[in-house]
DNA sequence: GAAGAAAATGATCAGCGTTCAAATCGCGGC
DNA sequence: GCCGCGATTTGAACGCTGATCATTTTCTTC
């Protein structure tokens, strides 16, 4: 073949991430692979390299779009709860239903692991980063002293507790315990962690 | 060829598993394949077939190998510091420390995921549990009023936490942020989270 | 219609996990 | 001493993967 300009490089890139996702979503990232993603938007593999650089490019930027869905979606979660601190751990129970949601999608985002050069990513740490400002902005009115510096610490420390509860739940290392819901357990982490700061800080 | 015995069976899984864990280590799971392994140990990939089901089972031995490994590491972290407090703390902050040392290792017993028909795997979950057990048995010195109930899901509450914190470090979901020590961070989870929780219960 | 630029292809390469007919070896009986 | 049988090990083969790039096809312009 050869130019037949159906779709401009943009569309190409845009139906390409469509395909991977549901690819991802359909399958996991161990059933992905490019000739797939290639056949279901029509195209040949070697046109899917004209648009991105490989495989870990395609699959970075699956994990920034499940990123802002993660995000939309937690924004209205967090909308409904009026008290401070049942709407952090609504904003934690809707995580973790999020991951168990949308598990291969969720999955991608840490599963996908990039080599320590790469940790740079732009896009990759914005969305990081707006996350966890989003859990500081709702943590805020529960530590009113704290200093800004305290604050990023603390919000850093609280969502760091909530995704380890998420990622055992996910994979099934707690699987032994017989645990069936773990909303209890992600309401405790927040409530004890809360509590402890404000103890804490006087 | 054929029959050389050599070395038996049992022998065999024993410089397979070496042959692996080695492998993974210096590679990571990306770069581990069971061509190499059979390289490695002398055999062909055929013979691992018949030491192994397959590849998932071979990195699940692994895997329990190194849990085996850290929970040594752990019970000698936990051997210094007098004080529960400290004590804990150390724990986590050796948990992390581990991760990050033998990092390849860490990450396999993670990034290897198993399907959800594979949870009841007997060893996995022994060492998940008794990686529980041991928190909770440095745990329950500070809670002294509590339940054995309400103990196992403070644990297991508490150990999720110190795990999401390591898991985000370890693959650089917090590089964003600057930080260069976890320490910090891992010594106010578990102050904050043992406080809140000493309150909850008067 | 011809020529040149742009776009898309798909054969190709090296590697992967897994299988299994075939080849090889060790040993008991003659 | 050697033969044959069963236990043991092999390695070619299959279908898949990510990635590359000379080749082919199409569109645009003259």
């Amino acid at each position: 073949m050869g130019r037949r300009n159906q779709h401009s490089r943009e569309e190409q890139r845009r139906m390409a991430l469509d395909a991977a996702d549901a690819l991802v979503a359909a399958e996991g990232l161990a059933g992905f692979s490019m000739r797939k993603v290639a056949l279901t938007m029509g195209y040949t593999v070697g046109n899917l390299y004209l648009l991105f650089s490989n495989q870990d490019d395609l699959l970075a930027e699956v994990s920034l779009r499940t990123a802002d869905a993660m995000y939309e979606y937690l924004r209205g979660v967090a909308a409904k709860p009026k008290a401070p601190l049942e709407r952090l751990q609504a904003i934690a129970a809707g995580y973790i239903g999020f991951a168990q949601k949308h598990s291969f999608r969720w999955r991608l985002m840490f599963e996908h692991y990039l080599p320590p050069e790469k940790w740079d990513h732009p896009g990759l740490n914005a969305r990081q980063a707006a996350l966890f400002e989003f859990v500081e902005e709702h943590l805020s009115p529960l530590l009113p002293d704290a200093s800004p510096k305290q604050l990023r610490t603390a919000a850093t420390a609280l969502w760091s507790s909530v995704h380890g509860l998420c990622v055992l739940s996910a994979t099934g290392k707690l699987h032994w315990s017989g645990l069936k819901d773990v909303r209890p357990l992600s309401d405790l982490i927040v409530r004890a962690f809360v509590a402890g700061l404000r103890e804490e800080r006087g």
